[in-house]
DNA sequence: CCTCCCACGTAAACTCACTC
DNA sequence: GAGTGAGTTTACGTGGGAGG
């Protein structure tokens, strides 16, 4: 042990080393070098384990000035590297079982028997029997519970901090400034490096799901509403001052290590150990890797105890680079191997055929552009890229108590299962056609971005106790939702269009019934807080469980092919061109020819879910039964067989239509005069 | 025993591209 | 030009090992 453990005194001249080549530390030169970390530490210059760049320059200049040297910082540093390490070599000592640090005598004390023994076992403990540390205290000032890296090592959340804790207590004896250097708390947000912990990790990802499950993150970040909720929610669990910019930063290293383990996942012989929260191979499948890619080699020793959770916090943002074997290729009839349990990232573009095996209790996650037929998946966290198809039977067997995540430009067509107790993110502009989800949501929470299309029997079931959240600029057209939504919340942004809603609800956030709405069909419909940009025309055809049929605004078009909706997947390639950018608010001038390009793509769009409009509108014609000539159905059959209307102009006659009074006159018209008196009504 | 150097891991800061 | 997100660079920590 060094002579500073010794006790020698400040002031042996002796210390004064001529040669400034190579150092050559006396206990002077240690108890002052100890003095001014101590001071920096005071005056709060060191984060939980970091010196500032200028309190190490202070240092240096003040240690050269008092003993005429001309050290470089590097030399203090690795003076300091080896306090640490005598530090720790107390510290472990001291922690053994039937051993105690008395900080009035600054030794290690323990019993005789128990001496003996563990000298008998460990030899090298002999040092410590009768040795004094007189500089131990100061050590625990300095290092506190900071260790390396900080974090997968020591902290206030680990075991072993107890004892950390014991000595801050009674360095508290000793030194009325020790209290706070060691508190255990995270750093300020004036120090300059933060010392996550495991905890920390654990409690940062546990905020990530939640906003995830919130429907809060898009693509590969979160919103920027979500970040600000999780840093307050940050600080007021570990009471720091963090920015939205240490999260992120915290996320990026989080999703480095999600990539690097699911790059290892992905090759052959790896798989992951949920108890241990680590990659596992054997000797030889690691050495061959590791002499690959060196930096794999973390990853056979560390635990990723946060992983799971960022499978699904990361769910859609598999790396370009991470080639698994599972990337581009066709899954068909019995290709699939069974991975129970197991962890499946599957890249872009990729045919899932019928049949493949059930995946229990995994993770899957896909990228864009996939098609998936079906296949059960029960317990799956399911995670959905964009782009991808949907088709018949996807879902062949329930997922309940899954997490459905589906990004924007997804089709889910009919025949997929039901999701009870399923938590389901849906991003924007994608197409749900008849069936998608056939069987009930019960207590499901159903999160619906913007401008996606609800077709006809989407959800054909009840959803008692769910709690429905619907963002701007969806369409939900007739028989939607054909079944009450008992005890449901609803809660609806602006510029949504609702037909037929049944049951007894309370609308939120604006989705009022209007004034003169019929309620006759049974329902009890409430409604608070009063919105805008909602259009809830007239009663056309009560039906069992409905309270009303509500006219819809602008989502009238031309029929542009007969389909059946029953059986036919509406997987149309147009809906290929709805663009990916990010999705605003469009205005409702006309469309030129020199319209940007965004305004042409949400045409586009919007063409796409005027098309199923009209699937929808023609399988409502066949199923009902109309008294008379008069349905909307009708409206659009008729405004749709006008010639060399636009979408822009079909629109705008759905507006004008909206009045029964004046649909009836519509169609009351001679074919001939129909697109006439349509123009001349709508430019006066 | 001690210094010095190296490789590597991490957090924070920085830069750039993109959107509005 | 401001705001934002993604990717890159920089600064600083660590442990291990060679060598005096």
């Amino acid at each position: 042990m060094d002579q500073v453990m010794q006790g020698n005194e400040i002031g042996d001249d002796s210390s004064i080393n001529l040669d400034n080549s190579r150092a050559n530390w006396t206990p002077s030169q240690d108890q002052y070098f100890l003095e001014l970390l101590l001071s920096h530490v005071h005056k709060g210059n060191k984060t939980g384990k970091v010196f500032t760049r200028l309190a190490w320059a202070d240092m240096t200049e003040q240690f050269n000035s008092k003993f005429g040297f001309k050290y470089d910082v590097d030399v203090l540093k690795n003076r300091y590297k080896r306090f640490k390490k005598q530090y720790y070599e107390i510290k472990a000592m001291a922690s053994q079982n039937g051993f105690q640090w008395d900080g009035r005598l600054n030794t290690i004390t323990a019993n005789d028997k128990t001496w003996e023994e563990y000298i008998k076992a460990h030899p090298d403990a002999q040092v410590f029997r009768k040795k004094l540390f007189p500089c131990y205290n100061d050590l625990c000032i300095i290092y506190g519970h900071t260790v390396a890296d900080g974090r997968y090592s020591l902290s206030c959340f680990d075991e072993g901090f107890e004892y950390e804790e014991n000595a801050s207590k009674e360095l508290d004896d000793h030194t009325s400034t020790s209290k706070g250097v060691d508190d255990q708390t995270p750093p300020t947000p004036s120090q300059s490096k933060i010392d996550w912990s495991p905890m920390m990790d654990r409690v940062f990802v546990e905020l990530m799901l939640d906003q995830v499950r919130k429907g809060n993150k898009a693509g590969r970040t979160f919103t920027r509403q979500a970040w600000g909720d999780m840093a307050e929610s940050f600080n007021n669990r570990f009471g720091c001052h963090y920015g939205k910019v240490v999260l992120k930063n915290r996320f990026n290293v989080l999703s480095r290590h999600y990539s690097s383990i699911n790059e290892l996942l992905g090759k052959e012989g790896f798989s992951w150990d949920k108890a241990q929260h680590k990659v596992v191979a054997n000797d030889q499948v690691w050495q061959k890797c590791i002499r690959v890619n060196h930096k794999f080699r973390l990853y056979r020793i560390k635990s990723m105890p946060f992983y799971s959770g960022m499978c699904i916090v990361c769910r859609d943002e598999a790396p370009a680079d991470c080639k698994s074997i599972l990337e581009r290729k066709s899954y068909g009839n019995k290709n699939s191997t069974p991975d129970p349990n197991g962890s499946l990232h599957i890249g872009s573009e990729n045919n899932f055929i019928g049949d493949t095996q059930p995946l229990p209790y995994a993770s899957l996650h896909t990228g864009d552009g996939s098609n998936f037929t079906k296949e059960p998946l029960p317990d799956t966290a399911f995670h959905v890229g964009g782009e991808n198809s949907f088709t018949r039977d996807t879902i062949y067997q329930p997922l309940p108590y899954a997490a459905l995540h589906i990004d924007d430009e997804n089709r889910l067509t009919r025949d997929t299962q039901p999701l009870p107790n399923a938590i389901l993110n849906l991003g924007g502009e994608n197409n749900f056609t008849r069936d998608t989800i056939i069987q009930p949501l019960h207590n499901a929470v159903w999160h619906v971005g913007g401008e996606n299309s609800f077709i006809r029997d989407t959800i054909t079931q009840p959803l008692p106790n769910a709690t429905l959240d619907i963002g701007g600029e969806n369409n939900f057209t007739r028989d939607t939702i054909t079944e009450p939504l008992q005890n449901a919340t609803l809660h609806i942004g602006g510029e949504n269009n609702f037909t037929f809603i049944g049951g007894e609800n309370n609308f939120i956030g604006g989705a009022q019934p209007p004034a003169n709405a019929d309620n006759e069909g049974g329902g009890k419909n409430s409604t608070r807080d009063e919105g805008i940009e909602r259009i809830f025309t007239r009663k056309t055809q009560p039906q069992k469980n409905s309270t009303r049929d509500e006219g819809s605004e602008r989502i009238f078009t031309r029929k542009t092919q007969p389909q059946n909706a029953d059986k036919e997947p509406l997987l149309l390639s147009a809906g290929k061109n709805i663009s990916r950018q990010k999705k605003r608010h469009q205005t409702k001038a006309p469309a030129t020819l020199n319209e940007p390009k965004k305004a042409r793509n949400y045409n586009e769009g919007m063409s796409v879910a005027l098309k199923h409009m009209a699937v929808a509108v023609t399988s409502l014609t066949n199923k009902t039964k109309k008294e008379d000539n008069f349905s909307v159905g009708n409206v659009m059959k008729v405004l749709q067989a006008i010639p060399d209307l636009d979408d822009d102009l079909i629109l705008d006659a759905c507006d004008f239509l909206e009045d029964e009074k004046r649909a009836r006159l519509f169609l009351a018209l001679p074919a001939n005069l129909r697109k006439k008196w349509l123009l001349r009504k709508l430019r006066s």
